[in-house]
RNA sequence: GCGGAUGUAGCUCAGUUGGUAGAGCACCUGGUUGUGGCCCAGGUGGCCGUGGGUUCAAGCCCCAUCAUUCGCCCCA
């Protein structure tokens, strides 16, 4: 009978992978909390259409890597390919604008993306997401930002990119979409990359990212996006620069940074990394000022991120694995009854370790204790039954004493 | 959706012009009848991804297929 595997692009994480996710989502708990964030979790199943209007239309991620399906109920529901839109869903619906004037939620956990999996990029990823609702004010955009670039530096995370744009708002974005549009109408096309030539028209903003040396060269006199933005979005943007240079956050303006969800207006930031191959990015976001409106909401406006955990796990530190305090080695098999009794012993009395479950050979058992890298090896043998002791050996040097079996966990400092 | 690479032991990988399937690590046992790590000896473990073809003979050559992986696109 031939094995069942698990599907492309989903993964099975065990210890030390599966630890370093425990270890951001607490992290994040605490980092966010202290801001003043609460923790919101949401359906990870919800009607197609929140994302189509969420998201936009015409972006890749609605267009063609959706996990969407009907339903026994025959309605077309979608696996979330990112949390933002569930979270605005459920802010509208639990009207909370009517109990708090600023909603500081997070949310982590599994979304679905169905594109071909590479390094750092999963079908079935997890985010750790932030959203700001209520304020307009600059403040909450720098708050927000230092404290992401303070969680990632608590996950040991140091020499990360942080680069800032301003898109306009809309009165000013128009503007600088038709000049950008004029702009691109004029170039040589046969100078352009083909997916370049195809941007044009699908996704304009998209061709000031391309990678292409001669599509660079090409656009380098393109239109500064920053210089189209209205004396509002200045002031807005100049606000944010200021704080983080105050709070001595390095940063770096990226006039050329695009963000693909159609959302966002004013700042957006983007963090990256060079270390991790092409998903280079690994955490972004912006403001979001007409989106609870789009979703039938009321006009409020948000600022938000998301940051993606496997791409964070490629660039931790390796974290030290805690280490048990014994085993219970079992020489003779009368002893093993005892064993689990005195490994039960220990633990209530606070520490953590491992016990034999068969009668094995000293070689062997101290073979296993050393394998758990225990502290101390409690041993169980014919004489230690007899004289109602046991023998505790230091691992670490190798020195051993008898003591009684009444109050063991005592003997542990 | 499009490109490139790779599939041989649990893991990392060798495998010569086509000629009996290999190493290191890991695991188990013993050297030490009750003492781990280092050392030594031995052992378990393979339909060489799968299916077809060429050949006296295929891990190796040819075709197909599946899987994995790195890129493109896109995104966290």
């Amino acid at each position: 009978m031939s094995s069942i595997n698990k599907m492309k692009g989903f993964a099975d994480l065990f210890s030390p992978q599966s630890d370093a996710f425990t270890y951001m989502e607490n992290t994040a708990r605490r980092v966010f909390g202290s801001c003043g964030y609460a923790e919101l979790r949401t359906p990870i199943l919800e009607r197609t259409e929140i994302f189509a209007r969420g998201i936009g239309d015409e972006t890749d991620v609605v267009q063609k890597e959706m996990y969407t399906f009907m339903d026994k109920g025959d309605r077309s529901v979608t696996m979330r390919p990112e949390a933002t839109a569930g979270v605005m869903r459920a802010y509208i619906e639990d009207a909370r604008h009517t109990k708090e004037s600023i909603s500081k939620l997070f949310t982590t956990g599994p979304m679905f993306r169905y594109e071909r999996p590479q390094k750092g990029r999963m079908r079935q990823f997890h985010q750790i997401n932030c959203e700001c609702l209520g304020p307009e004010e600059p403040y909450a955009d720098a708050e927000l930002i230092l404290m992401l670039m303070r969680f990632l530096g608590e996950i040991g995370l140091n020499g990360l990119i942080l680069e800032l744009n301003s898109l306009g708002c809309r009165q000013c974005r128009p503007l600088y979409h038709k000049a950008l549009k004029e702009f691109l109408a004029g170039l040589d096309k046969s100078a352009l990359c083909p997916d370049c030539v195809r941007r044009m028209e699908t996704n304009p903003l998209r061709v000031l990212d391309c990678k292409v040396p001669g599509c660079r060269e090409q656009i380098e006199h393109a239109p500064d996006i920053l210089a189209y933005n209205c004396e509002a979005c200045r002031e807005h943007f100049s606000v944010v620069l200021r704080i983080l240079e105050k709070a001595g956050a390095p940063f770096r303006i990226n006039p050329r940074l695009v963000r693909g969800l159609d959302y966002y207006n004013r700042t957006t930031f983007e963090v990256v990394s060079t270390d991790i191959g092409a998903q280079g990015s690994v955490a972004g976001g912006g403001r979001y000022d007409g989106l609870v409106k789009a979703l039938g909401g009321p006009d409020i406006p948000g600022v938000g991120f998301a940051c993606g955990m496997e791409r964070l796990a490629l660039l931790m530190p390796e974290r030290e694995i805690a280490r048990p305090d014994f085993y219970v080695a079992v020489l003779d098999g009368a002893g093993l009854d005892e064993a689990l009794l005195i490994g039960e012993e220990l633990r209530a009395a606070g520490l953590t370790g491992e016990v034999s479950f068969a009668a094995k050979s000293a070689k062997s058992q101290f073979r296993q204790a050393g394998k758990i890298n225990a502290r101390m090896c409690v041993v169980l043998g014919t004489d230690e039954l007899a004289g109602n002791t046991v023998v505790l050996k230091n691992m670490d040097t190798g020195e051993q004493r008898n003591v009684p079996r009444a109050g063991l966990a005592s003997c542990f400092s």
